[in-house]
DNA sequence: ATAAACCTTGGAGTTTAATCCAAGGTCAAG
DNA sequence: CTTGACCTTGGATTAAACTCCAAGGTTTAT
């Protein structure tokens, strides 16, 4: 069992954000003492792991509020529902997957390239490897260098 | 040569935020008409779908105003420099794509267990498939079935 | 040449997600 | 039995990222 001042040193988050969490429904400590401290066990520190992970990889509070309501009210929801939901967020995470994969190979590109010496950088963008990965994707066939990219006005 | 109010119905957004994003240093128009009107062209438009491909991962304006720092001075930096971030922001894209594939396998073995019908879900929770798969990669020797998880007091 | 649809600016308002504050209760150590 | 670290609540404040508004100029279509 974790007080509030535990659980949120153990994740590096503020015990107000705990609170926060609890009054917008996303995390309810499973117990509370005697003289009203919050306590938490190792399946609400689960949870908040579960949190933290989805928000760092773009989820709003809300959608995290979406998935986790899966939890909470399994006994009440079809199964059909549940899958529903599932394959909704399944596709975004699989379109946030494909996006970040596109970024990482650009900037391993980018970093290849890039010679690391005290040289100007004067060939090494993000937009620039960006856009070569696509063109890599797209029209693996045409085989051009931009040096003169990105000069306006 | 978009107008803002094309550019913005281009990648669905408002023409506020092309906006925002000028004053905040992340995007400005290449060229402005006669009459003052902002005037977008084709880079313009592939750095707005940087910037808006790495907020839907969970990059913040700033992480992204870094990132295209890059492109903005690149003649004034050392490749080291570029190096150094492009090699921080790799390791954060990593780190998010470890996430993602978690929550993708999770929510695809959620999907397989849920028999996708009009009985109750009982057994189908995010927490649950995220801890039978964090079982999975531990320590995959054990394998039995979880059914009365998840009931906390 | 005038309406409708677009654009300009500056500034105010909103939403999301915390984070801080004040007044007071709790608990282990000395 | 008090000191200090911790906890409670409700409400105010902050920061980021938009989003809207008002007053006016511009374009295009009739």
């Amino acid at each position: 069992m974790y007080r509030i001042g535990e659980l949120s040193a153990l994740y590096d988050i503020k015990a107000d954000t705990l609170r926060f969490y609890e009054k917008h429904g996303l995390l309810s400590p499973s117990s509370r003492s005697d003289s009203g401290y919050r306590l938490y066990n190792q399946a609400d520190s689960e949870r908040l792991k579960f949190i933290l992970r989805a928000k760092a990889v773009g989820f709003s509070l809300n959608d995290i509020a979406d998935l986790l309501s899966i939890e909470v009210d399994k006994s009440n929801r079809a199964c059909a529902d549940v899958k529903g939901l599932v394959d909704t967020k399944l596709e975004q995470v699989e379109a946030k997957l494909a996006e970040l994969q596109h970024f990482a190979t650009s900037l391993k590109s980018l970093s290849n390239t890039c010679c690391g010496g005290p040289d100007s950088a004067e060939h090494c963008s993000i937009l620039e490897a960006l856009e070569s990965s696509d063109k890599h994707i797209i029209a693996k066939k045409e085989h051009h260098h931009f040096a003169n990219l990105g000069h306006k006005d």
